[in-house]
RNA sequence: CGGGGCAUAGUUCAGUUGGCAGAACACACGUUUUGGGAACGCGAGGUCACAGGUUCAAGUCCUGUUGCUCCGACCA
């Protein structure tokens, strides 16, 4: 039975995204417009990107640190094209206590400046080489319209920036990152994505250039995922960090940075989710495995607590709902809070041996003969083998959602029906992006270098096409 | 910042011509239950968003304010 508290999802799409981030519990609104509170189920999940991604970067070498939240205004005003970026969206501390600064300070939107700031006086010479900090925090910015996760004014992210003492490692850098971003997309969240190269128009404001990676919606919208940006010497320039390189001449840092944020909890929904609740990836899903006993006959208790104490010995995340609620209450709340595989053991399936597993994703119904089963082997297959379905579930849905563009006529009739990636030959010109955008709210999503143009002309223009580029609709 | 909608119990809402503040769900307690959101009984829960006005009488009518929400433009 469909889960009432929750629209569905052809009907109503904006409304079920609503409907199951707060029938799983995830986020609710508080008294601060556009602020969520990220509830219990919700932050667990951010708690296990975090750790994920956390490992990853110090594999690579990073190390965390914590930076103000709040950024003088003359800081903040030195690199120009940062500032015009972000000054629409940014919030001001205007006193303290009952007096008034004699400078407002800004809540960090992003903290650039305030890495500059710390590195300018902290780099003398190329021995201090690479610097590769990151920070988990919060930012704020003031959105006019805020959605859930997708977005807020405050989010939780995690912003990597680093210097370097060449341009060739600074480059690396920033497509070793979007790497983890991609193996994360791919191989945690089972999110297909693609990646490429951001247009000068949607660039990070002060970047030479943006790598992108961008995810697709079962609505066929866009989700930029994950953002990597090369700084070249913009920011050290203007922040004055230099360092004495190996023949004792002064230089300025090459610098990157990049950033993932809770966002991905709005994308993992809007890919994976039902008309049941969410569903959750086993390698994101905070909790694995529910155990519903049924009754409490001692067989029944024996054969819960053995399969228990087997998952948590082999690592595998597991919990017993052996609270008072009717077993079907408790089958439909695991459904809505996506607990990828649910294991009920009840008195009528123990008198042919059996057991029952039920799988999230697509709710089928598996009946194992106990004496035949190793229940850890099987669980982690089962874990795995959910995993990989998502994956190539959400990829066919991508694949479907992923058209081609010739002209404009073309552009207008794909978004007419679920739009989706729109691949399209572009010459190069931001006038003809900016066409686009205002002849239906098509904005390019980034250019894919390694791909050939389709026919050679720019689809909004006809004249010669530079490059091969993903256009859509995004949130 | 423009355009809609909403505001009454924890939640979703009803509330007639202005006349005792209501239901369902959720919650507490009790009993019986337990294979897809259990049944019955009993109970607690309210500054009707705020301010002013009309009236013998305002949740209801009038004026203003605030908040939330949806749709656009801005954006991770």
């Amino acid at each position: 039975m469909k889960n009432k508290a929750i629209t569905s999802r052809n009907e109503d799409f904006a409304q079920w995204y609503t409907d199951v981030v707060k029938a799983a519990k995830l986020a609710d609104y508080t008294a601060v417009k556009g602020c969520i509170a990220i509830e219990p189920n919700g932050y667990a999940i951010w708690e296990k990107m975090q750790s994920i991604l956390d490992n990853k970067f110090k594999e690579l070498g990073h190390v965390n640190v914590q930076m103000p939240m709040l950024i003088p205004e003359n800081l903040l005003r030195k690199e120009g094209e940062l500032v015009q970026g972000f000054a629409p969206e940014v919030a001001w501390v205007t006193s303290g206590g009952s007096k008034l600064l004699d400078e407002r300070l800004c809540i960090r939107p992003t903290s650039e400046t305030l890495f500059c700031d710390y590195y300018s006086t902290h780099v003398k010479s190329y021995r201090d080489l690479p610097m590769l900090y990151n920070q988990w925090c919060n930012v704020l910015r003031w959105e006019k319209e805020t959605r859930p996760f997708l977005r807020s004014r405050e989010f939780l992210w995690q912003e990597g920036h680093t210097i370097h003492a060449t341009k060739e490692e600074a480059l690396e850098e920033t497509k070793k990152i979007m790497d983890v971003y991609v193996w994360f997309h791919n191989h945690i969240l089972a999110i297909p994505s693609i990646t490429g190269i951001k247009t000068n128009k949607e660039k990070f404001a002060g970047a030479e250039f943006t790598l992108t990676n961008e995810a697709l919606m079962y609505n066929g919208v866009c989700l930029q995922a994950g953002t990597s940006h090369y700084f070249g010497q913009k920011f050290s320039k203007a922040y004055d960090v230099k360092f004495s390189n190996k023949d004792n001449k002064e230089e300025y840092v090459y610098q990157t940075s990049w950033g993932t944020t809770t966002r991905m909890i709005g994308g993992l929904i809007m890919v994976h989710s039902d008309d049941y609740g969410l569903v959750l990836p086993p390698r994101i899903a905070p909790k694995q495995v529910v155990i519903i006993p049924i009754g409490s006959s001692d067989k029944v208790n024996l054969l819960v607590n053995d399969y228990k104490s087997k998952l948590d010995e082999a690592g595998i995340v597991s919990y017993v709902d052996d609270s008072v609620k009717s077993p079907g209450f408790k089958f439909a709340e695991a459904e809505v809070n996506g607990i990828p595989i649910r294991i009920e053991i009840g008195e009528r399936d123990l008198e042919n041996d059996n057991v029952v597993f039920v799988r999230r994703d697509t709710r089928e119904k598996i009946i194992k003969n106990i004496n035949d089963l190793d229940i850890v082997t099987y669980v982690k297959e089962l874990l795995e083998f959910i995993q990989n379905d998502m994956y190539e579930r959400a990829k066919k849905r991508r694949d479907e959602l992923t058209f081609e563009a010739h002209n404009i006529e073309d552009f207008k009739s794909i978004i007419s029906k679920t739009p989706g990636f729109i691949k399209a030959d572009w010459c190069g010109n931001e006038e003809c992006e900016v066409k686009l955008k205002e002849i239906n709210g098509i904005k390019s999503r980034c250019i894919l270098e390694n791909e050939k143009c389709i026919n050679g002309k720019c689809a909004i223009c006809g004249k010669e096409a530079k490059h091969l580029v993903v256009w859509g609709i995004q949130y």
